[in-house]
DNA sequence: CCATTTAGTTTTCAATCTGAACTATATGGG
DNA sequence: CCCATATAGTTCAGATTGAAAACTAAATGG
């Protein structure tokens, strides 16, 4: 006998209308819409949305903005919106850098500050420490805007458990198996403080705060070559959690050895550290070496022109085979790759065109916009996403504490 | 607004428990259970099962089938069982055959039927008339069997869009955009006949009726080379419907044009063609090129052990790169694959240890055991899970007949 | 100032689950 | 042989919830 379904019960109905309500107003975004408008949006009955609404408005989430006045005849509608005194704090833990952001429930970005701090090698106590310091300025700016904090968000570049708040490995900050405990960042946030991975988040920041399109694949270039699956409006983590692995896709089997263990990998030609190296930039701090290599790439300098396009050429490949395994249509280009997208672009198009002619539009190869901000809207949003998801869950967790 | 997601109504409960207790009939296979022991095993309560079962039993899906005696005291149960007396057809377009199966409820292949045919290059009405004569057959089989046939599947290797019967493109039948008719092969079938591609439905039939495992990466080894995802016990198609393609993943970015227009594609490596000209087989009938290439395999000819052993080589990196991509820790090899997996295997692990070290257990890569009626379950299984999933929507269909 | 229009609420009804009581049918000990 | 016990399955009252329709509320405009 199988009991992993669980079975229908009558409020089950109520729940995924809750949630299709605060979802809708959520997607309405700015309109602020009315009951009716809802009504006519989800196709319920405006009974139905009255009495939903309702139990939004009583839980918090949702807010009464005045009224709809547009100068057409009839009685006009109550503006109904997220609540801007609900927040999440997304916090980001990076190789050379911590930053925070407060993220309310509409996916506004109201407070933010980063410190950088070599983190590579560092103990996680003493990581988490400062980053503590930094959430604390968070807590700050919440309490200062009246903001009531549910919950937050821990991006790390590395593969995590999240259930277990295990960084299982992160191999550019030396961590291996390391436990962490992130709900201390924000003691008493009725949702605690949900642990994923930079790439992971910053692909889902580019979904919901960004771009907006349901099916892409997000190309993170910080120190290692991360990627982020976004199909049908979800993140796509496979089986196990770790997909998009795109760093160590084989796009040369006779290439050099990884620091994965296999040979050929993405990583070995497009990481940050390949590219430094084949441009001729020497070890030096990290923020001037990009800053050297923008710069060699600005006077046409060869080694770092030649760099950066093999760099693209073998970018192209990986997402060629991509494209074909997994039925990819677009791709956004974060981090290192956004900064050097003017020169990488051209090689990576022709690369594509090569290994996989038409599959793939130019248009449909972007820059993301966001910058640094898209992995602590993303791990701010995971948390924001699942209250809309599940409001009724939220509810009951409310009212324990 | 948005309008994409369907409010939720009272009676979408009853939808979702009919499907939950159908579901649980069908996994609990040969166990035959009790309204008693779906009760428990479900978490509904013997009220709701009972009224569940009666419904299901009253379309004709479920039979009951005796009491249930087994020593203990109380009194006995109704044993209950997915009908025997409802079948899907399933239908195969390959290259150089036709096949037809019967499948009943409960996934056993009741008779099945092939015939040799070269179909490339042959218009499509041809070949559908010739499948209409292997329909007949199974249709015929299935009266005399007193089985109702509720639909068909029709399996076709190339890329298919199912909404609107075309095949949109299928190289190796030199079929483009075939407009395909596949309801004129059952005529009064409620659920008509769903289009679907080759190793897609071989994945699937793996699946149900196969090794069983949740998440998998079901390699065909047809005269192209296809793949079909299994995630969470379901089918991924990606965005557009055409993903798995793991035979243009590019494994040798120097690698030759391949016919679909890009360079090193691993069916370049590893297709029939390209296995059978690197072992220095000449062009004859094909099945008769399968049988020497395992002759000389047999005889440790050092080509066709070479041609294999390098074809196994690049579908392992290929399926590292899969793997990282897709978090995919199962490979199940079909096809001429199967055939080949004693001199295959070897090769392709590693390959594998040397691109993806430890990534996939040995254990994990196995041969698919259905042979070629895989395909065929599969294929009408898709018809089958169908109604399991949505038993609702079936009886609507047949009350409408 | 009242007809019209639109927003939102109240009321009645039907669907469907749970829980408890009840009926049906077996085993087994005295 | 009969009755206590156990298990299967049914019946019925109660609760939740959305649909449909009637109703109330609040605006515009001639």
């Amino acid at each position: 006998m199988n009991e992993s379904t669980a079975p229908g019960r009558v409020g089950d109905v109520r729940r995924r209308n809750l949630s299709l309500v605060l979802d809708s107003i959520a997607r309405t975004g700015d309109a602020k819409p009315s009951r009716a408008q809802l009504a006519a949006g989800t196709g319920l009955t405006k009974a139905a949305v009255s009495s939903l609404v309702a139990d939004l408005v009583d839980s918090g989430l949702v807010s009464e903005v005045g009224l709809y006045r547009d100068g057409e005849r009839g009685r006009p509608g109550q503006g109904l919106e997220l609540s801007s005194r609900r927040g999440v704090i997304g916090m980001e833990i990076n190789v050379d850098y911590l930053a925070v952001g407060l993220v309310d429930l509409g996916g506004n970005l109201r407070f933010h500050a980063s410190v950088e701090s070599r983190n590579r090698g560092l103990a996680a106590e003493k990581v988490m420490e400062r980053l503590g310091g930094l959430a604390a300025e968070a807590k700050a700016a919440a309490s200062a805007e009246k903001i009531a904090i549910m919950g937050g968000g821990l991006a790390v570049p590395g593969l995590v458990d999240g259930q277990h708040n295990m960084v299982l490995s992160a191999p550019n900050l030396h961590w291996e198996n390391v436990q962490l405990h992130p709900r201390t960042l924000l003691e008493g946030a009725p949702l605690g403080v949900r642990l994923s991975n930079e790439a992971n988040s910053a692909a889902l920041g580019e979904l919901w705060y960004g771009g907006g399109r349901p099916d892409f694949l997000y190309v993170s270039g910080e120190v290692g070559v991360g990627g982020g699956v976004i199909i049908g409006s979800e993140l796509y983590t496979g089986p196990g959690g770790s997909a998009g692995e795109l760093g160590h896709i084989v796009v040369h089997p006779e290439g050099p050895a990884c620091s994965c263990g296999g040979a050929g990998c993405l990583e070995t030609f497009a990481g940050q550290e390949a590219i430094f190296k084949a441009a001729g930039i020497p070890e030096g701090s990290l923020g001037g070496r990009t800053e050297l290599l923008l710069a060699a790439l600005a006077a046409q300098d060869p080694r770092a022109t030649k760099a950066v396009h093999d760099a693209g050429r073998y970018l192209g490949v990986a997402l060629a085979s991509s494209a074909r395994l997994m039925d990819i249509e677009a791709v956004v280009l974060g981090g290192h790759f956004a900064l050097l997208a003017e020169w990488l672009r051209p090689a990576l198009l022709a690369s594509l065109e090569r290994y996989a002619p038409g599959l793939l539009e130019p248009g449909n190869l972007t820059v993301s916009g966001l910058e640094h901000s898209g992995t602590l809207l993303g791990a701010a949003g995971q948390v924001i996403r699942s209250v809309i998801e599940s409001p009724f869950e939220f509810l009951l967790a409310s009212k324990l504490a």
